[in-house]
DNA sequence: AAATTTAACATACAGACTGTATGTATGTAA
DNA sequence: TTACATACATACAGTCTGTATGTTAAATTT
C-alpha cells in the first residue's frame, strides 16, 4: 500500500502532537523525555527533530493546539448571548472551565511562559483567547458599558486572574463547588468595572 | 586561622543562595547549570549537593528568601495605614513592585510553579505573601467591609491578578507609568467588592 | 520510463548536565 | 587524644538533548 508524502507527514505530526500533549500533561516538560513520546507513536526521534527542530519546538506546537482549542471554546459560549456584560462572563467562565481540563492546564498555564519565556508564551496568548479578552473589553468600552480604565491593563489583570482561578479550581476536591464560588468572585470583580 | 563549622556552614550556605539567586533570575531555573554557579562561589558541586540535597533543593531554598523579602516588603507598606481599604490597596502595590523587581519575578512567577509544581508553590505561597492578602481579606469580610464572596476563591482571584500585573509591568517600556495605569485597574477591582 | 531529487525518517555519536558514591581534612565532643 | 561528625572535593555513571550522517521511498524532471 502506498501513502503519500503529505498524508504521511501530516500523520506524524498528528500522531506526535497528540502524544506530546499526554506527556507534557502528567510529566511536565522537563521530566517527559523525547524518547519516551516517539517510542509510544512507533517512531524515532529523528521524526521529531525533523518536523520540529527540537523538543521546545515540539511543546510550542502542543501548546499552540491548546490554545486554538481554547480559543474556539470561549468564542463559541461567549456567542451565545446578545448582552456584552453576559458575553464577557459566559466567556470567562468558559476559559476557566477549559484550563482546568488535564490536558491544557500544565501546558497552558505552569509550563508555558517557563519553557517559551513569558514575553513569548504572552505573545502566543494574545493572539489566541487573550485576543478575545481584550477585544470584548474594548468593545464594551468604546460602547459605554465601562468606567474609565486603561485597557491593556485591565486584560491582563483580568487574564492573570482567570489564570490562577483555573489552577484552584482544579486541585480542589468538589471542583462544580469551587467553580460556583470562583464564578461568584469573578461576577463581583468585573461589577467593579461597570459604569456607574 | 580557625573557623567555627558553624560559621563556614552559615557562609556557605548564603554565598550560593545570592549566586543562585542571580544565575536563576537571569538564564532560569533550567538553563542555570550547578557547576557554574558553585564555581563563582569558588566552591564544587560536592558543597551544593551537601547543603540543599539537589538542584531543585537549592531552588526551593532561593525561591523561599524571595518570599521572606517580598512577605517583609507588603506587610510593612500595608502597616503604614490604618484603613482596611487603604491597607489592602498599600500591600497589592508593595507586592507587585517587589514581585516586578528582576531578582524576583522569574523565580517567583515563572519558575516557581514549574519547578515545584503549583501545589508545592502554592502552599510556600500561602506561608508567605498570600497568608497575608487572605487574613486581611478575612478582617475586612468580618468588619463588615466587603460584600459576601467567598474568602479563598477571592484571595486566589487577587492573587493570580497581581502576579500577571507584575510580569506586565516588568515588560513595558514605561514601568512608572505602567503601574500607574496597573494601580488604576486595580482600584476598580477592589471597588467591586466593597459592600454597598 | 529512467534518472534525479527530495522528503521522511532511522541510526550513531558527541556533549552537557545531574546525581551519587567515595575519599579526605578539619573541627568537635567525650 | 581519640573517636566521630561535618564540610566539603573528586571521580564516575546515567540520562538526555541535539546533530551529523545514512537510507528508503515518493515525487519530480528529463
Amino acid at each position: 500500500m502506498k501513502v503519500s508524502k503529505a498524508q504521511q507527514r501530516q500523520e506524524t505530526i498528528a500522531k506526535l502532537l497528540e502524544i506530546a500533549r499526554e506527556h507534557f500533561s502528567t510529566q511536565g516538560y522537563a521530566h517527559a523525555a523525547t524518547e519516551d513520546m516517539v517510542k509510544e507513536a512507533g517512531l524515532t526521534r529523528g521524526a521529531l527533530y525533523h518536523h520540529f527542530g527540537n523538543k521546545e519546538g515540539l511543546f510550542r506546537a502542543v501548546l499552540e493546539s491548546v490554545q486554538k482549542e481554547i480559543a474556539e471554546q470561549v468564542e463559541t459560549e461567549a456567542a451565545k448571548s446578545q448582552d456584552p456584560w453576559e458575553q464577557l462572563l459566559n466567556g470567562c467562565r468558559a476559559f476557566v472551565t477549559s484550563a482546568v481540563e488535564h490536558r491544557n492546564r500544565r501546558i497552558l498555564l505552569i509550563d508555558g511562559p517557563s519553557v517559551l519565556g513569558w514575553e513569548a508564551w504572552r505573545k502566543m496568548d494574545e493572539e489566541h483567547s487573550m485576543q478575545l479578552l481584550q477585544a470584548q473589553l474594548q468593545s464594551m468600552a468604546e460602547q459605554g458599558y465601562l468606567a474609565a480604565v486603561p485597557i491593556e491593563a485591565l486584560t491582563h489583570l483580568l487574564s492573570g486572574a482567570m489564570n490562577e482561578a483555573a489552577l484552584w479550581i482544579a486541585q480542589m476536591p468538589d471542583q462544580a463547588h469551587s467553580l460556583e464560588q470562583m464564578t461568584r468572585a469573578m461576577t463581583l470583580m468585573l461589577e467593579g468595572y461597570r459604569v456607574k
